[in-house]
DNA sequence: GTGAGGCATCGACATCCGTCTATGAGAGGT
DNA sequence: ACCTCTCATAGACGGATGTCGATGCCTCAC
């Protein structure tokens, strides 16, 4: 059974938990799961440069095989990153005629970034006296 | 667990990477792997329950006994993850008496939501001199 | 139709990680 | 001195994870 699939939705947890940062109360165990398995996704150096790698590319969107070789890993190592990451609702799959090109979801880093950063998040976000 | 003692002291990577986002330049792997190794400490439901029920306990500091139950895991699995989450440079340890009293650093969660936020890079994450 | 190129999937392997029980180290009270 | 309480550490175990080579699928060119 692929355990690591069973994230077909997006990040809805994001939604939920755009506005209050886990320092304003206790994470429940639910959201805490789904937080964790977002943050999962970009705890990994070889992910985390593809998502730089990607976003830098001219386009705002890169092909496998522009990612493989700067990356410094194999073509089938590459392309699983890239579907954790957009299993993770964080980049975009487009396939065009025999190259996939992928690209940033907009906001979705943003999301992430608002959930731990009660000064960082984006504009219209409540900030308290914290 | 001492085997991952690269980081042994606070977040010297986020100092480096607080204001450029991933998302402007492709990352090299060696601050991909001190950003990874960061955002592994907070990938957990535990460590993140830990974090937000540290936050908003009373005093904005807890100790150990008041953690164990409320999270239904064992106290050494709860120290574990507080010395993990000690040794990323999120908590800070106060030993006073017989218990050991956790609390936030400030800007440790700030700074990794300005690694991840692109356009979150308001007017300057509050960064106290420290 | 046939071949070639790019990518996803499969299966396997080594390693890492989270959890537990058992035990050790300090501090405080009687 | 002794016991109790809190916390950290050690050792072990099962499951998750990152990586690879091999293979299959799809698209395009001829």
């Amino acid at each position: 059974m692929e355990s690591m699939v069973a994230v077909p939705k997006s990040l809805p947890l994001l939604d939920a938990a755009c506005c209050p940062p886990l320092v304003r109360a206790p994470l429940d165990a639910d959201t805490a799961a789904e937080l964790a398995h977002a943050f999962k996704a970009i705890a990994d150096p070889a992910r985390l440069r593809l998502l730089s790698m990607v976003a830098a590319h001219d386009g705002g969107e890169a092909c496998v095989c522009d990612l493989t070789e700067p990356l410094g890993l194999s073509q089938p190592t590459v392309s699983h990153h890239l579907k954790v990451l957009v299993d993770a609702g964080l980049l975009t799959r487009d396939r065009r005629g025999i190259w996939s090109y992928y690209a940033l979801v907009p906001g979705a880093l943003d999301a992430l970034a608002a959930v731990l950063g009660s000064s960082a998040a984006p504009a219209g976000v409540a900030r308290s006296t914290g």
